[in-house]
DNA sequence: TTAGGGTTAG
């Protein structure tokens, strides 16, 4: 013991000296043309026969990308050891080749080695990655097979197997019954939930963990971060942001980019901003985060100004950069820098636009009245790149500018190609609902009907001292449901008095004539707002999450709630947020 | 003649 830490503190760890050809490969490391260099070398000097020079080499090639390499020295090995394979097979989990992995293990299977527990752990989660469920069961099996059901590290393997595979079940029967939880067991669980929308869960464990004394790392908080942001819930994500800066522990990119995240999704920028400001590293993700913060909250100019920044300072933007760019040009109209920014893509760094970039760009040229434009682009496009996606995205702008004659079109190939999706037939109703084609209308919504599809449920949620209160339209499950009708119906005659006017065609055929007006009443984010009022001092802002988009009679109305009321109201919808304040929405209508 | 695992951010 005491030899072992005389040689640590002398800098040299590791018992014996090393060879020079072994030398050599670590000079090399993982770096493909020096390692070949290395490997001409051993051969030359015919130590290429050393198992152990083998095995270093051949995990150097694994981290340094090529597989194929890789495979093709392992290929030359006659009789591979249970050295070999492990090492291979770690190599080949970690950095990213997991289908090559489960050939290994398979492999290592043919030659009658019997795996350990570190072979299963790396083998559970290439299944993983791979998203192979049948696969890691079968693999599961075998670990029991040979002894290690009782190993805590492949017991958190298979609990992050289960729950990213989504069978949450499984994750929790597994995890249930470890006798000593590491805290990366914890994380699995924790990020389980979350990655499978189950953020309140996510949540729940969280709670949990601390009940039972166990510290969070900074892990734990990403993923507890990510949950808060789903949720939409500020006052949980401030307390988290609390912990985190009570824990001491070090705000590394990912734990930034996670509180940049929530900040953003919950409503707050200028918060978003400073934890930005604060971080003294940032990479492209963290970049990107706030980019994307300040194009979903209606910041069009600040995101193109950041990304400049971001150019500026080395970075270098990728896909999910540009489609982040793209947004935010598209909801602030910004057109010109859209169009930059799209062609640059290609031009200045080799990206390839994807649907989700075409989306933005049909938006955004829609939006802006560049109808035929917009088709046009759609129209040149492949039919794998014009998804339906995109038509969807045409359509809003046909609705959006009352363009009866395209809208139809761009409806009837949607309608086409995605017969299950009822959000087309909603649309299409509505696009004829302007144009006054109440036969068509009828027809459409029979259509729907006789393919029993149905509107999917909008739901609203506010998070208050922590609950998170969810309302859906006309919901009266509420404890405190008269109350809030009441209320909502004295606030709305307000805002009547202040110069509203109910918009009907809102909710088109969704509903039957006589329910129109009352179910417009009551929309999921008037009440969730109502609630609110109620519960909360003057002044205080209102934060709303709403799963769909929403109507324009709501986004009108909440603009005189917010007069009526003093307050500034905060409504996150399916892509993006309305900051609603004296009478006007940060979107400026256009959204 | 050789190491070591499972969790995280846009």
């Amino acid at each position: 013991m005491e030899a072992k830490q005389l040689r640590h503190d002398l800098g040299v760890a590791g018992s014996a000296p090393k060879s020079p050809a072994y030398l050599a490969l670590l000079r090399a490391g993982s770096r493909i043309k020096p390692l070949q260099q290395v490997h001409a070398h051993l051969v030359v000097s015919g130590s290429h026969r050393s198992r152990a020079l083998l095995t270093k080499l051949l995990t150097l090639a694994c981290e340094a990308g090529s597989i194929l390499y890789t495979h093709r020295l392992f290929l030359s090995v006659p009789i591979p050891d249970a050295f070999l394979f492990n090492s291979l097979i770690k190599a080949s989990s970690k950095f990213g080749f997991p289908q090559y992995t489960v050939f290994f293990y398979h492999s290592m299977l043919a030659f009658c080695i019997p795996p350990s527990s570190y072979t299963f752990t790396s083998v559970i989660k290439s299944c993983a990655d791979l998203s192979d469920l049948r696969l890691g069961r079968g693999v599961h099996s075998h670990a029991l097979v040979c002894g290690y059901g009782a190993d805590s590290f492949v017991q958190a393997a298979l609990v992050s197997l289960y729950s990213k595979s989504g069978d949450l079940g499984a994750a929790w029967k597994m995890f249930d019954k470890m006798p000593d939880r590491s805290v990366v067991a914890w994380n699995s669980m924790i990020s389980g939930y979350e990655q499978n929308g189950l953020s309140k869960e996510a949540i729940v464990v969280f709670d949990q963990m601390r009940e039972l004394g166990v510290e969070p790392d900074s892990t734990t908080f990403v993923s507890v971060l990510a949950a808060c942001s789903q949720l939409g819930a500020l006052g949980l994500g401030c307390s988290v942001h609390r912990d985190v800066i009570n824990s001491g522990l070090h705000v590394n990119v990912a734990l930034g980019s996670s509180l940049i995240n929530m900040y953003a999704r919950c409503g707050n920028v200028s918060k978003a901003r400073e934890v930005f400001d604060s971080m003294k590293e940032r990479n492209v993700i963290a970049w990107t985060a706030m980019i994307s913060g300040y194009a979903t909250n209606g910041y069009g100019t600040q995101a193109v100004e950041l990304f400049r920044e971001m150019k500026a300072r080395g970075s270098v933007p990728n896909t999910i950069t540009f489609v982040a760019v793209l947004a935010a040009c598209a909801h602030a109209g910004l057109v010109p820098e859209g169009r930059e920014a799209f062609a640059s893509m290609r031009q200045d760094y080799g990206l390839v636009p994807s649907v989700e970039h075409h989306v933005c760009l049909v938006d955004m040229l829609g939006r802006a009245g560049l109808l035929n434009e917009a088709y046009q682009l759609i129209k040149e496009l492949g039919a794998e790149e014009a998804a339906p996606a995109v038509w969807t995205a045409m359509l809003g702008a046909c609705k959006m500018h009352k363009n009866f004659d395209l809208g139809v079109i761009v409806a009837e190939h949607l309608l086409e190609v995605e017969p299950e999706n009822p959000g087309h037939y909603v649309m299409l109703s509505n696009i004829y609902a302007l144009a006054g084609r109440m036969d068509r209308v009828e027809m459409i919504r029979n259509m729907m009907m006789g393919r029993s599809l149905r509107k999917r449920v909008g739901y609203s949620t506010i998070d208050l001292n922590h609950r998170t209160y969810l309302f859906s339209m006309g919901d009266k499950s509420h404890p405190e449901t008269s109350e809030v009708y009441q209320h909502l119906d004295e606030l709305m005659s307000r805002c009547r008095e202040a110069g509203y006017a109910p918009a009907p065609e809102s909710v088109m055929h969704e509903v039957e004539e006589e329910e129109r007006e009352y179910a417009l009443r009551y929309h999921s984010e008037k009440l969730a707002i109502t609630f609110g009022l109620l519960k909360t001092k003057d002044g205080v802002s209102i934060r709303i999450v709403k799963n769909l988009r929403m109507c324009e009679d709501c986004h009108e109305a909440i603009k005189f709630i917010s007069i009526v009321t003093k307050r500034e109201i905060i409504v996150r919808d399916k892509l993006r947020f309305h900051h609603f304040k004296d009478g006007s929405c940060s979107c400026m209508d256009y959204w």
